[in-house]
DNA sequence: AGCCAGGCTACCG
DNA sequence: CGGTAGCATGGC
């Protein structure tokens, strides 16, 4: 067992599973794999993942909710919105007029796939979508074995002496995969183990890497030794 | 009052 | 290439 391996069983074992990704109207969904359930929930997902850029994900539990009150929580309903009736929903998760334009270059991609899983390299042609975006789409919304590498991965993993303060999104996308392939074989297992991985570690940066001096108290310190 | 949030683009050197 | 201002609202 290698030590990011290790991370991640501490951290289960103490969290829990997370559930993620959230969907509207029905919340986080722990120990259920079985998710997204529909096309809708796909697009939901994908939504998400692009409103919730450096914003908290309660804000953008309130402009899901005012699109879904609008009957608006699906690919065709956006596009046929006023787009400033879409800013106006959208408005709780900040940056909205560049978020809805996000949006919109999504959907000009997601209706040409009809259906089918899009490419990494597609997805990061789409303006407003970065290699995190990429991925959070991927890994929940399509259920892709691709790890999402957030700031609180970076923070915890660069505490914890893994990587460095310059180490690149890829370099440490490239660590978490390539040690989790050499624990896990069954590949649905690894799946599920990104979704969660994930999901623990923002978990774990709430609790102990939101504020500086980052890392005080945080027990994988020692666990790791 | 000020800092941070489940980033990305554009532009700089 | 790597580094950074700007984007905007909401919560604490």
């Amino acid at each position: 067992m290698n030590t990011i391996y290790a991370l991640y069983k501490i951290l289960y074992k103490t969290y829990g599973p997370q559930g993620w990704w959230p969907i509207t109207g029905y919340g986080y969904h722990k120990a259920d794999y079985n998710f997204p359930r529909s096309e809708n929930e796909i697009f939901e997902v994908c939504i998400g993942s692009i409103l919730t850029q450096n914003t908290t994900f309660t804000s953008v539990v309130k402009s899901l909710e005012n699109l879904y009150a609008k009957n608006a929580l699906s690919a065709t309903a956006i596009v046929s919105m006023e787009c400033d009736k879409l800013k106006e929903a959208i408005r709780p998760s900040g940056y909205f007029n560049q978020k809805a334009r996000y949006i919109l270059e999504f959907i000009k991609l997601y209706n040409a796939l009809a259906g089918k899983v899009p490419r990494r390299e597609a997805l990061l042609d789409v303006v407003g979508i970065g290699e995190e975006t990429a991925d959070s789409m991927l890994l929940y919304g399509y259920n892709q074995r691709e790890f999402k590498v957030d700031a609180y991965t970076k923070r915890i993993l660069l505490e914890l002496g893994i990587i460095e303060q310059k180490s690149s999104y890829s370099e440490v996308k490239m660590l978490m995969e390539s040690s989790l392939k050499e624990c896990v074989s069954n590949e649905d297992e690894l799946l599920k183990v990104y979704q969660e991985f994930h999901a623990l570690l923002v978990e774990h940066g709430k609790n102990f890497y939101s504020k500086k001096p980052y890392g005080v108290g945080c027990f994988l310190k020692e666990h790791l030794r």
